[in-house]
DNA sequence: CATATCTCAGTAGGACTGAGATTG
DNA sequence: CCAATCTCAGTCGTACTGAGATAT
């Protein structure tokens, strides 16, 4: 989209907003992550392992913002791939214990430094001030307390 | 999802921060244009031409961000509700025009004030200024110069 | 019995593509 | 002959639901 041709009414209406810069940020996110043959929502998955240690599947779909459904795919993959490992807890063998390997761990890192990059490309517009604001105010409309 | 209990990296990540508002927003929008029958992108389509006049649907797909094959799908649903009328264009019988009804006209005011307070409601934890500030941002994050 | 967790099959809607028809 | 516009059928990926199995 050339957002400067768009109608004022959807300039100025963040509902669109986000949702034109969503799609560009999939793309942008995509092309590292397709570049590991990883989806972009597994990145969340270990990234919730590294900080808070061996979860459950609906936790870290919790802390991700995955749908439980949408965990226990991308999970069978990492643990395919042995990026996590899944076990049953035995403390209420109702639930998987997922924890994060050695290489999902060094995996993490380089992708973080990827994603990183990524993110630059897709606020380059913007000065390293503005980025800092724009996250601020994106996590405090998500609900950020 | 509940931002507090996401990962770091996640919750300073833009692309996932934009991808997460834009579920949210999407709900939010959605109950509003599910009243009147209508689909989101619709309401683009007739503030696109309500600003314009009368457009090709090439020029309406890419003020409002939607694909060509998507133009013709609302379209063809806005006119056969008599909110748009759509003619062959006489100077180049390629293209076809796209002009706002008087009644196309009238609803567009009434979505305007609903979609404003799902706005609020959307962005309800950021006062009047950080809203202005944050429109402004995504605005040039998206690529206005 | 009621609730929680995981799994699987499936649904509805979204962004996008390819190809054909028509016109310039 | 090539390019632009519109249309249609269809693809692939997404957020989500319902229901079953197992365990508390």
């Amino acid at each position: 989209v050339d957002v400067d041709n768009a109608p004022d009414r959807l300039r100025g209406m963040p509902s669109w907003l986000f949702g034109q810069l969503s799609i560009k940020a999939r793309r942008t996110t995509d092309e590292v992550m397709d570049g590991h043959g990883l989806h972009r929502s597994q990145y969340g998955l270990l990234a919730s392992l590294a900080q808070f240690g061996p979860s459950s599947q609906t936790e870290l779909g919790a802390r991700s913002g995955l749908d439980r459904s949408d965990v226990v795919r991308w999970v069978d993959e990492l643990a395919a791939r042995g990026l996590v490992v899944r076990d049953r807890d035995p403390d209420d063998r109702r639930r998987n214990v997922i924890s994060l390997s050695a290489s999902g761990r060094r995996l993490l890192v380089r992708l973080d430094a990827e994603l990183a990059a990524a993110q630059e490309r897709l606020l380059a517009p913007l000065t390293a001030r503005e980025r800092e604001q724009l996250i601020r105010l994106l996590r405090r409309a998500l609900g950020s307390g």
